[in-house]
RNA sequence: UGGGGUAUGGGGUAAUUGGCAGCCCGACGGAUUCUGGCUCCGUUAGUCUAGGUUCGAGUCCUAGUACCCCAGCCA
């Protein structure tokens, strides 16, 4: 078990609670806009989100913030409900900001009221020009001092409808001096008539992130407003706005964290939706995305990936975690608990001379129990069929055995796991030189693969008259397409659509279809992989890092 | 350019708040093994820089340096 890593966000609340800085209570909230799919960012914030209300006792909603009708569908929501509970997560209510769209429009009024906010008739780039520079003023509006009669009938005439998209906003009256560019009097609504996915052609003025995030904090009873980095500037507008407002309960308090990001990969969702605009990745849950349906079909289990967030923890520096240390916890889990079933990626054929054969003539069938999962007896085991015609492994023979090469060659003896000893009499090629056969012979003094002598490999077999076919598809490029400690979120721009290489004419034994219902299954010595929803017989290999052969590669050079 | 943040081995992250720099990932070496997997043991290597305070500094002070965020009617 890994030593957790630092949670000064833990530390926090613990410390609130002592002093019973929210009279002891703990809400969090997981506030994800519905414009896009979740990706293992998000698989951060929820954990951070739901863990922390979890671990004291509190609650942590989740609230879609569908300020901005122009982006938002009801298609992501439904996709990020599930992936949540998919993560093992459960949101008690699913709330939105929009579900407090009346009683924004309520409060920005009563800040009109108290000349806190005005409406400017400014289109957006004299707003913005206006606003000034880092280390230079701002401007003041001409509308900035208009009185508060003249302030609340336009917003009301704005809300009527009776202005067109852009011509006016209404703004709050802070400060167009202030150092944080986001006090200079920040915008609080705009007129849009996008057709809002929940409160449809209702209003044609939405409220930006920052008039109704702490709000709606402030409505749910949020005491722990817990956000990344990114909008640390924000928090003194987040106070800013709660501080004016006659708010029902307590006024919660953000606090930011660094967001995660990983190597090898990207997570905006700008460019994971043109990788699936442009046909890149044939999806938001293709095996190749780092969002949590692609890790999910690629097969990382979610009790992997909340670890991992947990493990990493929160901290407010900037850091890009490596894909090794997620798969790491990937691999950990996948070990514990996946299937073990044998199958060879590159069949070459194995004939026993001396097995026996019935009355019939026939080559005689036999049955061994092999274990499910080594490690864990409550798998059981299976029946495997072991006959005179296998596949093996192609790299598991070598007609010129190099160096530390333990496995089979001519002369030398190996065991076929669960089965018997063989040793390797003779082999045959092609004209061009390829491989087309080994021959050997068995020892039936070693059923079950117990054998007196010590042999220095065990080979995994399928016996070919029982095989079935498979495929197998690698999408290692996505991980390997830059080099390791490269710091890059451009891995993805590498990738074509070819780099997803399907091999063919795979082996395996029968009862690897049994081992499905699991999703991902460890073809014994060659790794784990997962079943591909388009076919049965399709599998990609899950930790793509790992490719093992190189890693024999590497040790025999 | 103004403001706000952050700096600890190759990648991350701790250090009882001034007291032996620990842990995870990786790499390397070894042991074990019916998966060249797993497991176990070991090795490697670090406090951004320069000063200062102190018996003692990752921690405090001063001055630098590097990186991140902010000038959307995005979130």
């Amino acid at each position: 078990m890994t030593t957790p890593a630092g949670d000064f966000i833990r530390d926090l609340v613990r410390r609130d609670n002592e002093r019973q800085t929210f009279g002891g209570r703990v809400q969090t909230r997981f506030p994800p806009e519905p414009n896009g799919y979740l990706h293992i960012g998000h698989a951060k914030a929820i954990t951070v989100d739901f863990g922390i209300a979890e671990e004291f006792g509190g609650v942590c909603n989740l609230r879609l913030d569908d300020t901005n009708p122009d982006t938002e569908e009801s298609e992501f929501v439904d996709s990020i409900v599930a992936d949540i509970e998919w993560l093992g997560f459960r949101t008690p209510a699913v709330l939105h900001a929009s579900d407090y769209f009346d009683q924004l429009y309520e409060w920005a009024e009563y800040l009109i009221g108290r000349g806190l906010a005005y409406v400017d008739d400014q289109d957006s780039e004299t707003i913005s020009a206006q606003r000034g520079g880092y280390g230079r003023p701002g401007v003041e509006s001409p509308f900035r001092d208009r009185g508060a009669e003249e302030n609340l009938d336009l917003f009301r005439r704005m809300r009527a409808g009776e202005f067109a998209d852009g011509s006016r906003v209404l703004r709050a009256r802070i400060d167009m001096q202030h150092d944080n560019m986001q006090l200079r009097d920040p915008i609080m609504y705009r007129i849009r008539r996008g057709h809002h996915f929940r409160t449809g052609d209702k209003w044609c003025i939405y409220p930006t992130y920052d008039w109704a995030h702490g709000q709606s904090d402030a409505i749910e009873g949020v005491t722990h407003s817990l956000c990344t980095l990114e909008f640390e500037g924000n928090r003194p507008l987040y106070d800013w706005y709660l501080g004016q407002l006659p708010l029902p309960g307590d006024r919660p308090r953000q606090t930011e964290f660094a967001r995660l990001e990983l190597t090898h990969t990207v997570t905006s969702k700008r460019r994971l939706a043109k990788l699936v605009a442009d046909g890149t990745v044939d999806g938001w849950d293709d095996p190749r995305m780092p969002t949590l349906r692609g890790l999910r079909h690629r097969g990382y289990p979610a009790k992997a990936i909340r670890a991992f967030c947990t493990d990493v923890g929160t901290t407010r520096t900037n850091s890009r975690q490596s894909i090794e240390a997620l798969e790491s916890f990937v691999r950990r889990e996948l070990n514990a608990t996946a299937q073990r079933r044998m199958a060879v990626l590159h069949p070459v054929r194995l004939v026993v001379t001396n097995w026996p054969v019935d009355a019939v003539g026939d080559p005689v069938v036999e049955y061994f129990e092999i274990a499910n999962n080594p490690e864990n007896a409550e798998d059981g085991v299976r029946s495997v069929a072991f006959s005179g015609e296998l596949f093996i492994e192609a790299e598991d023979f070598a007609a010129d055995p190099p160096p530390k090469f333990f496995r089979l060659a001519p002369g030398r003896e190996v065991r076929l796991r669960g089965a018997y000893y063989l040793t390797c009499t003779d082999f045959d090629t092609d004209a061009d030189g390829n491989l087309v056969e080994v021959r050997a012979t068995y020892d039936p003094e070693t059923r079950g693969g117990q054998g007196p002598r010590k042999v220095k490999a065990t080979l995994h077999w399928v016996s070919a008259a029982h095989a079935i076919d498979i495929e197998v598809a690698l999408y290692d490029r996505l991980f390997s397409a830059a080099a390791p400690g490269e710091r890059t979120g451009e891995a993805l721009d590498d990738l074509n659509p070819n780099s997803r290489e399907v091999l063919t004419g795979c082996k395996a034994e029968p009862a690897l279809t049994d081992a499905l219902a699991g999703e991902v299954v460890q073809f014994e010595r060659l790794g784990y992989f997962a079943r591909d929803s388009s076919s049965p017989r399709l599998f990609h290999r899950t930790v793509g890092l790992r490719d093992e052969w190189a890693a024999i590669q590497r040790r025999q050079g």
